[in-house]
RNA sequence: GGCCGGAUAGCAAAGCGGUUAUGCAGGGGCCUGCAAAGCCUUACAGACCAGUUCGACUCUGGUUCCGGCCUCCA
């Protein structure tokens, strides 16, 4: 039984599908006008990991993922670099798809963008203005009346009253209500615009994913998601605008990723405190990166530093070098699995509210075992090393050939290495230690220098990199 | 100021009203020419103060500290 943590009744509930048949998922992706930071690498990674469980309960899943590639940040942006912004934005969606690829993020089902969007959002603001929920303004602009929608400020646990106490002086004056935010915005002059029924004009950020998840997933789905930052008043906001127009309940589940600290305080391209996911691949290889998101729970803060990255390295290290060498075994798979309940464990894990920390965890018992009956049953050891690996599948990780994982990130080329263990196999043999090449650190060990590490096996010497 | 979260061993991070989380690092041992890897074993927890309970890291109340949202943000 699948149990999702709904920020909207502020607790576990059971899933259940609208359509037991097909499952629907939103997601609120990345604005494109810069790249990637790690906290927007957690997000993708754990409605990665969330999509592939869902896939294993439920026959059909709806991932919808979309891209805001209008919006003032765009505009700034392009109008610095002197650039068209389709331009830009179709540069830095690209850069997404490889930042993805990297940290083996499977691509949703649907990418809706909000340019391609545009008649979906004349038509659900129209319907907002004809219900009297929305309004146009002197200056042309379209706003949402926050007061008209009851429930408005619900899943955030703001009320209307604090809110309006708490309110800045805002510069526009021309809002019957200060909270009340744009759906429609009126072009400046050699801004990108629209003709729309209210004048040449662009979207407001909000309006773009009622349109979107409505056009794709209905009126009513099962879940949508997003950082926690986007709660108040994103959320909030789709909420007022798809349940305004729509007359129908809109998400039953809210789910919210937590930031990346650094420092313990928020990354955030505001504070600029922010490391780009590529910038990371320089040090870390993707899976590194993926295991670090996952090792912490989502909606636990996650602190980013290279003390916590090594470690996530470190366990991957582990993980792999207990499948290393290891073949297609002779005995069924399933009834080892069956024998062995890790899959069931993960399973369970992953029901909880999606705990990767305790999948992790199994993933590291059952590398034990595999390494204990390594020297006991090599058949046995086979088929709980594919386990392993499929139970590695179910989250995104231990894909990758072992030692293509082991071995990454050196230098020497394998040649090389080849010859100096020969050499130093040579020398070995005749108990020629003290003035063989390579040997160990306290003989004056150099391979660790070349970010190596030497293991001699009873028949043979491997390598691996440090 | 209003509304939310959090505080777990050297580091990271979970579950759980009583029983080993897990990974890295540390101690002892096995294995090894020396190592590495692996295995066995071991130490080190639950911010603070009360309360509930036969029993609390886990529940309740309070205190302190930290973070987030209330404005664009994943």
């Amino acid at each position: 039984m699948l149990k999702i943590y709904n920020t909207f009744n502020k607790q576990k509930e059971e899933f259940q599908p609208i359509n037991p048949e097909k499952v629907g998922m939103y997601v609120c992706g990345m604005t494109v006008y810069d790249y990637c930071h790690i906290g927007h690498a957690r997000v993708l990674v754990m409605f990665d990991v969330i999509t592939r469980h869902l896939r294993r309960h439920f026959t059909q899943v709806e991932y919808v993922r979309n891209i805001t590639d209008i919006d003032d940040k765009i505009i700034k942006r392009a109008v610095k670099n002197k650039e068209d912004i389709y331009s830009l934005t179709n540069r830095f969606i690209d850069a997404m798809h490889e930042d993805e690829l990297a940290l083996g993020i499977l691509p949703p089902d649907i990418e809706p963008r909000a340019t391609g969007a545009i008649d979906q959002i004349f038509y659900m603001i129209e319907s907002l203005i004809e219900k009297d929920i929305a309004y146009q303004c002197k200056n042309g602009d379209i706003y949402y009346s926050v007061r008209k929608f009851k429930n408005y400020g619900k899943l955030s646990g703001k009320n209307l009253d604090e809110l309006e106490a708490g309110i800045r002086i805002e510069v526009e004056t021309s809002k019957q209500d200060p909270l009340d935010f744009v759906l429609w915005k009126m072009a400046k002059p050699n801004e990108p615009s629209w003709q729309s029924p209210w004048g040449n004009g662009r979207p407001g950020w909000h309006i773009e994913c009622s349109a979107m998840s409505c056009t794709h997933l209905g009126k009513h789905f099962d879940i949508h998601g997003g950082g926690i930052d986007l709660a108040f008043p994103h959320h909030e906001n789709e909420i007022a605008q798809s349940e305004g127009a729509n007359n129908s309940t809109f998400a039953n589940i809210w789910m919210h990723v937590g930031f990346v600290n650094i420092n313990n305080e928020k990354m955030s391209k505001s504070l600029n405190n922010f490391f780009t996911i590529r910038g990371v691949l320089e040090n870390y290889n993707g899976e590194t990166i993926r295991y670090f998101i996952m090792s912490s729970h989502y909606r636990s803060p996650l602190n980013f530093s290279n003390e916590n990255l090594d470690n996530a390295k470190a366990s991957l290290t582990r993980l792999y070098t207990a499948i290393r060498g290891l073949s297609a075994s002779k005995a069924a798979t399933t009834e080892v699995s069956q024998r062995f309940d890790y899959e069931e464990r993960l399973t369970a894990a992953l029901d909880d509210d999606f705990n990767t920390p305790i999948a992790l965890s199994l993933l590291f018992e059952l590398a034990k075992v595999v390494n204990v009956e390594r020297k006991k049953d090599i058949d046995l050891a086979n088929a709980l090393g594919q386990l392993l690996k499929k139970l590695g599948s179910h989250i995104g990780i231990l894909q990758t050939n072992a030692d293509e994982f082991l071995k990454q990130g050196v230098s020497l080329s394998n040649i090389q290495i080849d010859n100096k263990i020969k050499q130093r196999n040579k020398a070995r043999k005749n108990k020629n230690f003290c003035t063989t090449p390579w040997l160990t650190e306290r003989h004056g060990y150099d391979p660790t220098k070349a970010g190596i590490v030497l293991e001699d096996g009873i028949s043979a010497t491997t390598w691996r990199r440090k």
